[in-house]
DNA sequence: GGACGCCTCCCCAGTTTTGGGGATTGCGGT
DNA sequence: ACCGCAATCCCCAAAACTGGGGAGGCGTCC
């Protein structure tokens, strides 16, 4: 039994790309070829595909919304990304919308026969940056209902802590506390240390998150 | 520059299969072999290693607890998990504790160097099988309710906004949105106007408390 | 065509932050 | 009495940010 794919991309020359490799593999059949999704749910239907590569960036219905309609309709379908982007928005907006991997433009080629593959056996190909963004959004989930970790500030720390986070000035913070500006400073470089960050801008991206303040 | 690379399993078998396998690789180092996590925190701190080879299950401390630790400790260890198990609540609960890549100890070998060298990329190695897991976890998270406030930050401005968040500088900015450091700063003006701030740290603050990002 | 917003780049001069060092006091443990 | 550590202060040089300008190209809307 041979693989169907289809491929969807408004590229005339990606698509014949992708269609010319894909005939060298055997084992793997070209469903169909569409240059713009406004019938996906139709041409779905009827070139009955295993795997979609799905383009993102097309005119009309964008590859995201294809791929929530085809799931709808067609749950099994595995919906393989394929684009030239990687920005955090469009890559979770495509996994929520239902595609079983995404994989950068630029290392198509051998690595997309894998992908294929591995899509039928269960897994979930990605391209390495995009892997590493999937992680992470997964470890800030838990975050909001995590338990608070302690850093071993000290009291004044977290005073001056608190003052960053008010997008106070060393200077402003010395006034506010009573103390000097150099003062200041050895707070905040002890505080880089505990939190492990290296500018103020972290250290309040961290604080929030966290809920130090 | 050779990467450093320590182990934590309890097998001596595993310990000394991997660390024979590593040595035939040219560019890595084995900065240490542990039986246990006891001292984890310690041992990272002797060895030094750039990148920790973890099993899960260790008697005294498991791995999932040691990756916290460490990571802790040190955020800047990339830790891949390598277990025979792939059930869901450990995959989860190795990565939310801050692993970097999980694979599946049945297809080590050739895989593990590939792997290591991922993570050294920015890359996030993981066994098919656990990868979509990893997708099917975030399709079901939660939709977050989005609030109403728009501070009609244009779609580049967002993106700027969203570096500063992360803690990069300008000048990182500018390399990785491909525009010149100028740029960059005339968007951070807009926003400053936009979001009635006047430095990153504002910036931040507002940011993350209304949920721009 | 003109107005306007967005994105891009540039200059200058000034302020603030950062990364290295130091140093002193005082307080609480062993 | 000694040690650790929080808290206070100091200096220097480099890097980063800020404010206030200007300017061209591109697209949309009226």
């Amino acid at each position: 039994m041979s693989i169907r794919i289809a491929i969807f991309d408004d590229n005339k020359n990606v698509r014949d790309g992708i269609a010319l490799l894909l005939r060298t593999v055997p084992d793997v059949e070209i469903a169909g070829s569409f240059s713009h999704a406004l019938d996906c749910v139709q041409d779905v239907r009827n070139s009955r595909p295993d795997v979609i590569l799905m383009d993102i960036e097309m005119p009309g219905i964008s590859g995201i919304e294809a791929v929530r309609l085809i799931k709808q309709a067609f749950p099994d379908i595995q919906i393989l990304m394929q684009t030239a982007f990687e920005d955090d928005e469009r890559v979770f907006a495509s996994i929520c919308a239902g595609a079983s991997g995404y994989i950068l433009k630029n290392h198509l080629d051998s690595l997309l026969t894998d992908s294929i593959a591995s899509l039928q056996c269960g897994g979930a190909p990605m391209s390495p940056s995009i892997a590493r963004k999937v992680l992470e959004k997964l470890q800030q989930m838990p975050v909001q209902t995590a338990p608070p970790v302690d850093y071993h500030l000290s009291p004044r720390e977290k005073e001056v802590l608190a003052c960053i986070v008010e997008g106070l000035s060393y200077k402003m913070i010395a006034d506010r506390l009573h103390i000097s500006y150099e003062t200041v400073r050895s707070h905040v470089k002890k505080i880089y240390e505990k939190l492990h960050v290296a500018s103020l801008t972290e250290t309040v991206a961290k604080a929030i998150n966290h809920k130090l303040i």
